[in-house]
DNA sequence: CCCGATTATCAAGAAATCTTGACATAATCT
DNA sequence: AGATTATGTCAAGATTTCTTGATAATCGGG
């Protein structure tokens, strides 16, 4: 990964419990006690995520990340201990990325820092991240967000339009049959529902271009390489 | 994989070549040559699937699929020329699972294989298939089908409550606040309407059982282990 | 080339979903 | 404990989506 992750945190046995794990993912750590050392080391050094407690001396965690965000712009992770009162804790308003309450799994810490890292510098590895896409064609669909696009253009669909297009974007050019098709979509065996589908398919060729879905006469439609 | 499958199509050519590439991934390989050849194999062999062409002396694919559903439930891949009439094609009513058209890609007809493998074995790799679902506590949540479980019964949602608990079980325990959750569920940045979020958590509540959805005063809401 | 059948499109009705408002309940602070 | 604020729940209104019906367009067969 090769990234540098800054601690700040005054309990030094978890800062040592951080840095083990963090360190043995291949992570560069940079341990500070307090917010105003966190802000003298952000200057010092390539920091690319920073994880926080709220409650440091001197400058505590809520105070360090205001500052921050006035020349940085790196995702951080709030610590905060379990019983802490919660309506101090603002930390999401004021521009942190993710929250852990203390006990916290290490692994999920470091799962969680991987997560804003890829996020934020667009290191996308769909096969670990649950963001999903399809591709075919210019159209791109997310599973994750239920967006679709066409061409960088944002495609809104309907639930069902968009349940469609996946179905067909998962296996391109497979036939589907209009029952096979609406069973897909609504879970229900279609009686004689298929006529919905045929409904469905035009408004979906109105939206995406009608040059992806094709019908097979007597069979059902597929989505065609262009 | 250890499964076997049985080829049925007169082209020596295309069997050899599904043959090489089948056998290369390890699935063992029964080619016959015509639908009577193919029932016998049936027979004789413990058959896992059949890739069957529609196009073949003595008994057709037709016949053969509707002959061998009588007595074996295994998936169909059906194989058919481009241009073939395609109101002969009958044979996904008919109970064949997939379809493709020839010429095909050797590595497609494998990804169909081993997903239908997948599928009728329940043998799913998440890894592999899109099939991706999420599990936390009894909840099982389908991203493909977009089905949510809870303890093996099957449980309807609409799109938001779909989202709003995809949303959270992709980050268990984080918090968001309902900002947050409008805005990553509709897409838009809600004003105020961050009141509906907590009518859809409730109703979301009502559906899976209340003990997971835990709300954080002043912040938000998380998904809480159980 | 015309006829029958399938599919496409448009508009309206039906159904489901989302949002809003009103009030009840629960948690926090003094 | 009582007041205050935030959240939960219920029901109705608003919106969106899905289905159905009618008609036009298209495809394939004779």
């Amino acid at each position: 990964m090769d990234k540098t992750i800054l601690i700040a945190e005054d309990d030094k046995d978890i800062v040592a419990l951080l840095k083990l794990f963090l360190e043995n993912e291949g992570f560069a750590v940079v341990a500070t006690e307090d917010g105003e050392e966190a802000i003298e080391a952000l200057e010092n050094n390539e920091i690319d995520i920073a994880v926080v407690d709220l409650m440091m001396p001197k400058m505590n965690g809520y105070e360090f990340i205001k500052k921050m965000r006035q020349s940085y712009n790196i995702p951080v992770i709030i610590l905060s201990a379990q019983n802490q009162d919660s309506d101090k804790i603002i930390g999401l308003e004021i521009g942190a990325d993710d929250y852990m309450t203390k006990p916290f799994n290490p692994l999920e810490i470091i799962a969680r820092v991987k997560s804003h890292l890829r996020r934020y510098y667009q290191l996308n590895d769909p096969k670990e991240s649950g963001e999903e896409t399809i591709q075919w064609g210019e159209l791109r669909l997310n599973t994750s967000t239920f967006e679709v696009f066409s061409k960088k253009e944002k495609i809104l669909l309907t639930p069902m339009e968009f349940k469609l297009l996946k179905v067909f974007m998962e296996n391109p050019q497979r036939i589907y049959t209009k029952a096979q098709l609406y069973e897909m979509v609504t879970g229900d065996i279609g009686d004689n529902e298929e006529r919905a589908i045929t409904v469905h398919i035009s408004n979906l060729r109105e939206k995406i271009g009608s040059e992806y879905i094709e019908t097979v006469r007597g069979l059902g439609y597929k989505l065609e390489k262009k």
